[in-house]
This record gives structure tokens, sequence and C-alpha cells, in this order.
DNA sequence: CACCTCAATGCAATCGATTACAGTCGAGTT
DNA sequence: AACTCGACTGTAATCGATTGCATTGAGGTG
């Protein structure tokens, strides 16, 4: 029950704290036979480091902090998967936080991750102005990367994927099914991921000639409930559009549901698109066509960023990179095929 | 970018670093004026804790160690969340890991939570046999509960469901629906969970004289894949009974959708049932009848269980809790109400 | 043989916060 | 006036690992 300190290891194999600990950590000079000696003592008393003290002393502690709006959002949840997989590679640890979409707890968070002296922060900004000082004031005393969303007006790295490409390519296969006129389902503008899907939406649009009635924008938020509102919301004042393009796949998955539901056949008489490529969009009825996001290229970059920012450190805090990935889209059986035959996946 | 230390609170405010700890920490007495002064200065230079330097003074870092399965699967993130949230109300916070269904990497994680001084330990082990010397060994080093799952022949605190009393619910409710012969399909027998459900199937089952054939009970894991497959390969081997009573709600997924592709109308020829009641099991096509699982009530009691253990301490290390909470049946669409009409939640 | 080099090892300071112990001082007691 | 008490505050040890510097001694050189 009693911790086993370096001393004692030291006590036993008949040397100093200082040499055992060149043992352990593979620094510095020490003779074979006190090598094994030592080796031998730290078996045997089943020695194992004890990471505080070692991160007091040399502020390091292998660990990075991750921050995001939901842990139970499937789409946050493969990316933490993703970045903890990245991390291993390097031995380090992940500390995962939930900041539940709202800016304060997220402050909180942060701050938090901060003072345990984490190695780096990787967050996905729950508010894209409200998380502003938090953010901005975490990425002045440690590295930090911005993942996915990020807040307006911060210098820090960013890793995402181009949303404005990623719509693009959504609206051309729409246009190719025939669709004249769509609808655009997502979370209030409070997040830079809506904004920016939602630019290349209407972008788009406008270029293709397919029409987008003002009232038939809907922001809310990125949940299945939502989805479902929305589209109850648009068959109440005036009916469904050619086309639904949803921010995210919960609100697709929703929408999907509400049409059916209310008797509209998807994709015969409506169309839905989603965003992520969660698990569950290839199992929904139908499956969902969305747009893939490279979550384990993203992640990758990410932990290559916080590597790099660790090294440099203050020396020269040269200009933030801004990754952008271009994702995929996935024809699945929601919207329709250039041609009639539905498309499989 | 300098860390503020208590030694430059300190100064600035002309006392001794005790002093400014005694004002932060609030404990022992300080005349107000001191107290005011010591506040203003450490406002005046952003001080913050580090919590890694206290933690190595009283070994108590208010931080407790989650490990799970699997990230992924949406039952133990909800119940991560739920952890979350009961741990915020007593001022904790959650280092979460995630074990890839692997008792080697499960072993690597207890060690390392172990090695950073988390107050306490909360477990769903991966593997009903193997994680056995990893979490038996770390419950003798400090304060370990485990969830949902547990591991055969060790002696920790518990909390889960009683899965047998959730398979009677299943099976007496397939029974008024007219069921006459079943199949099982879980996860191999190295989960304690599956174990439990299979126990519980098989009693109920013979008490009702429904029929189990010998190779209807198929074993894989925990995912859609595997009801998928499952499904594939009972309909391949004689076709499929009145209904399939399945571990868990991802397997269930999997398993409606195979029944509807190959051309089994669900509940009107198979009958199909869930485990855990995961979010999208409301959102499938037929929705998922289920066992609810109380997750906050499980997360609620496993903090209880730790905040208990940490203050025993040594002391008297009494008789290990074993609390088993009692879930709820949920019907949807899947299976068939004790009449005819479908039933609706 | 005197002197130098370098590997191996130990001593002790250090990281930053907490706290046991001791000292100071003013008010209250006898 | 001497003494007690208690509120405040400071000094220094402590938690456990790391590491700069000093020391030792073996082997090499001229």
């Amino acid at each position: 029950m009693q911790r086993v300190t370096i001393a004692q290891v030291a006590e036993r194999a008949g040397v100093s704290t200082a040499t055992v600990s060149r043992v352990l950590s593979r620094r510095g000079q020490v003779s074979a036979a006190v090598e094994r000696k030592v080796r031998r003592a730290a078996d045997d008393l089943g020695y194992q480091v004890n990471v505080i003290a070692r991160a007091l002393r040399n502020s390091r502690t292998d660990t990075v902090g991750m921050v995001v709006p939901s842990i139970t959002n499937p789409f946050f949840t493969s990316l933490v998967e993703s970045v903890e997989h990245a991390l291993g590679r390097e031995g380090k640890e992940l500390f995962l936080c939930d900041a539940r979409s709202d800016p304060r707890i997220e402050a909180r968070r942060l701050a938090s991750l901060a003072a345990r002296n984490v190695d780096g922060i990787i967050v996905s900004p729950s508010h894209g102005v409200d998380s502003r000082p938090a953010v901005q004031q975490t990425a002045d005393r440690l590295p930090l990367v911005q993942l996915d969303r990020f807040v307006d007006g911060t210098t820090t790295d960013w890793v995402g994927v181009d949303d404005v490409a990623a719509m693009r390519q959504v609206m051309d296969h729409l246009h190719d099914g025939g669709t004249r006129s769509a609808a655009f389902i997502g979370s209030l503008m409070t997040h830079s991921s809506t904004e920016q899907r939602f630019a290349g939406f209407r972008r788009r649009a406008e270029e293709l000639n397919i029409e987008v009635k003002p009232d038939q924008v809907l922001l809310g938020d990125y949940s299945v409930e939502w989805g479902e509102a929305a589209v109850a919301r648009l068959i109440a004042e005036g009916g469904l559009p050619d086309a639904l393009v949803c921010a995210d796949d919960l609100i697709a998955l929703g929408a999907t549901r509400a049409c059916r539901a209310h008797g509209f056949a998807v994709p015969q008489q409506v169309q839905v698109t989603g965003y992520d490529d969660i698990e569950f969009s290839r199992l929904a009825e139908p499956a969902l066509t969305t747009v893939h996001q490279p979550r384990d290229r993203i992640a990758a970059e990410a932990v290559r960023l916080l590597a790099a920012a660790s090294l440099a450190k203050d020396a020269e805090r040269g200009p933030h990179a801004r990754i952008s990935l271009v994702p995929t889209l996935v024809v699945r059986d929601s919207t329709r095929a250039t041609q009639a035959p539905p498309a499989r996946t």
C-alpha cells in the first residue's frame, strides 16, 4: 500500500538516488553492474515513478489536454479516439474534458488543464465568440491547437476541413440529382463550422441557381431533436424544398426521421444530406449521404503541430498554421444519384 | 509566459509564502488587512496555483481516473458523461482513458493513472478474466470501483444493474407478445455483462417454455457489424426464430438492419430487443425495444463509493459493496405488444 | 612517477505549495 | 507587575525525482 520511492530503491541497491534516477530514466552513464543491481531492486520493490514529482521537477507531463463541446456527439468521440491513438504513438497521454457546450465551463477546463501543466492543449471551441478570452489566454501560456471549429480572431494553430469545398461537393451532387430548391438546417452561427458550411452552401446554391428561400434557413443546435423540430416547422410553414442540407449528421438524422414521420419519402420526395459521417449515418433508414471528415489525418496533424510548438517554445513563435484538409462526399441512399438508380455504399 | 509562483506573490505583498498559502487555501488565521494585500497581489500577478506542486505535497489531486473499454460505444460515452457530472458536484475532475478493449492497454492505463496519483479509479473492465491482475493490483493501491462490468474473482466495490432481472422483463414481454422461440446474440463470454445477461435469458426462457436451439446462441462482440453477421448466419443455417435477444443495442441495431435487408419484417416476422438504451436505439427503424440503464444513478453511486473509500482509507477496508440497480424495460416498435396494436414511445 | 582524462557515482539544490513548530505581540488576569 | 492566552506570522522541513557540480579512481601519457 505504501508507495515505493526512489530512495527505497537506492537503499536496497546500495547506491544513491541520483544513480537510480539515471538508470531509470536512461540518462547519463552508469556501469552495467550497477544498472543491473538497480533494476533488480526496482523490480523487487515494484517501483513506479511518481509522475507528479517528476512533473514538478522538469515541468513536463507527457500529457496533452483535450476539450470538446460534447462527448456525447459521436463526431467528437471518434475525433477523440483518433487523437488518442496519435498521441499514443508519441508516448503521450490524453486528458479529456467535456465543456458541455458552455464557454464558462470550457474556460474552467482550460484553466485547470493549464494548472496541471499539460504539455499542450487541443480544443474544439464551444462558441465562436464567447470562447475567445479563455482560448486566447490559454494559448498565450502554452501550445494550443484548435480543431475542427475555431474562435474568431484568435491567433493559434488550427486544423480542420475545408467546409466551403465540402459544401460545394454536396451542392453539386444535389444539383446533379435534379435539385432546384434547398433549405439549410444548422446551428446558431456561434460555431465557425456552421458559419463556413452555410457560406459554402449559399455561394454554391447561387452559382447553381438553386433556390433558397430566406425563411428556409433554420438555425438551432447540433442535435437530433433540432433536426426533427426544424422539419416540422418547414412543413407547417409552407412545405419542404427539394433538398434539406444539414450542418451535421445528428440534425440530418432527425430531419430524415421527421420527413418520414410526416409521410415524405426520402429521397424520392425530399433529399437529405448530413456532415461528419458518424457511424450511425450509415445505419439510418435510408443510409445518409454525408461528408466524411478525415479524422485520423486531422488528429495526426494536430499532434504534430503541438509537438512542433513545444519545441520551438518562446523562441520564434512564428506565424500560426492553418491546416485545411479536404473532406470527401459519401453518397448513400438519402439523395438521388445522377440518374434514377439509387446508390449503395 | 513565465508562471507566477507563490513566492512572487509573497514578495509583492510583503509577507511570507506561508501566509500567502494560508490565505489562498483558506486554512489558518490571517488578519483581514493582510488577506486583502495578498489577494490584491495574487490578482495583480494573475497567480494560479500549481496543481502539480500541491499534489506532490499533499498527495491528493482531486482527480479521478476512469477507464472504459471503448469510448466510441455510446453506452460508455453517456456513462462517462454521467460520471463527469457527478464528480463536478464534488469539485473533482475526470481523467478519461480508452482501453480499446485490450486488457494489456487497460493495464497500462491503470498503472499510469495510479502513477499520476489520482484519488480513485472507476473502471469498466475490458475482459472478465484477463483484466484481473491489473484491476486487483490497482485496487490494492487505491480506491477503485468497477462499473457495469466486473472481473471475476476480484474484491472491489461494484455498481451496475441486475442483468438477470432485466432479462426476465425482456423475456416476459416477448412471451406476452406470443414468442415461442428465441435466439441470443451476444459477445464472447469474456464480459461479465454478457454472462449475466445470457444466464438471465436462458433461465427465463426455460421457465416460460420458450425454445432456444443450441446453435442459436451466437457470440461475437459488441458491435453493429457482429449483429449483422450473426443474423446472416442464422438465416443461412436454418432461419430465424420468433425473437432475437441481443446483449446490447449495437448488436440489436445491426441485427435489425440485417433482418430487413434479408426481407424479414421487424417486428411482424421477427422481434428484436437490445440492451442499454443508447440514444440511437430510439432513432432506429423501427425504434428499438431495449433495457434502460439508470446511468446517472450508477454514476452517482460510484462516485459516492469512491469518496467513502478515500476517507476510510486503510483503516477498515470493510467488506466491499456490490450495488445492483434495477433497470427498466423500454418498449418501442421492434417487438409486438401484448395484443396486436404496435406500441409507441 | 607526476599529471591528465574521463567514466562512474554521490551530494545537495531545486521544482512550488503546504504545514509543524516556534516566535512575537497585545490584551486580559490575578 | 508578572503571567497567560490566543491571534498572527515567519522559518524551515517536506513531498519525490532530477541534475549541476564535485569527487573518486582507473587507465593512459610523457
